[in-house]
DNA sequence: TGTAATTAAATCGTGCGCGATATAATGTCT
DNA sequence: AGACATTATATCGCGCACGATTTAATTACA
């Protein structure tokens, strides 16, 4: 019993944190196999879901979206670009910006991912209404965290 | 209206994965400033916190609690050894094995790290009860994915 | 006992993810 | 118009995170 006064706050499964960083990565683990039939990335493939969701957008706008930085997408879409999926080009009316745009490869692959998101809900474990209440309650807590690190 | 087939199903804010991915990032946001004081990133931060709950473990030990591989681990003991905060030692017991055990500084660092949960949970904004039922259904979310990833 | 199988770390290459900085284009203000 | 600030990407260095492989030690077992 050295650790009495530890228990109050030194264990790693009562951190909030912890749950929410090892999921991600268990996450990762499932998705492997059924993105590396589809040739992609984890990351990659969410950003191929905000392009099929709307093509034709910013860098910056993807980076909202996802909550990246040019620093980390810049790399990742020139990647996307090299296998043939986007097309990154300036655009004429701002030349600071450029626009990512599917190409006919990039919107053919829409129609393999369908079967992704199924087997991944199976994984889970969780009903659809679980599932959903998981989610907005991951996203409230985000949005507030997003809005304590100014 | 041309996105009618996808309403379906390719919406990010739809994607449970998406909400645990982008959640965990702003956790790292949130954690950032308060581990520079300490001189630790978030990984290690963890680590420290599995180390400061039991002691003299072996880098398998750890890697099972965090949900980490040696070739990860490795690296990141390393470099919490060069910063002074643990010692790395085969076990002479089994010359295969190597045994983290916290120094002098690493284990004065636990009572700096005191401060640090208190302030994660009043940034995400959520009361105790709320916050230990999201860990709870994150960690048999992250189970049940580990466990169909085999 | 000696050979094969297993185990524990370490190493290597790739791809994030970020902060700091650089570069170039646009906007502002006088 | 000219100087300055702002904005959008890009670049760089560092630290994860992982799969595949390597090395060395231990165990199994023929």
């Amino acid at each position: 019993m050295e650790n009495t006064s530890n228990q109050d706050f030194l264990q790693l499964e009562k951190f909030l944190c912890f749950s929410v960083y090892s999921a991600t990565h268990a996450f990762n683990r499932i998705y492997k196999p059924l993105l590396d039939a589809l040739g992609l990335t984890y990351p990659q493939y969410l950003v191929m879901v905000t392009l099929w969701q709307e093509d034709d957008q910013s860098v910056s706008s993807i980076g909202e979206k996802m909550y990246l930085e040019s620093s980390t997408l810049t790399p990742l879409l020139k990647r996307l670009e090299a296998n043939g999926l986007v097309m990154r080009k300036r655009d004429p009316k701002d030349e600071r910006s450029v626009r990512i745009n599917l190409t006919d490869a990039g919107k053919a692959l829409r129609e393999k991912a369908r079967e992704v998101p199924p087997c991944i809900l199976e994984a889970t474990g969780l009903d659809i209404e679980t599932a959903k209440r998981l989610n907005s309650d991951l996203q409230a807590m985000r949005d507030t965290l997003a809005a304590a690190a100014k």
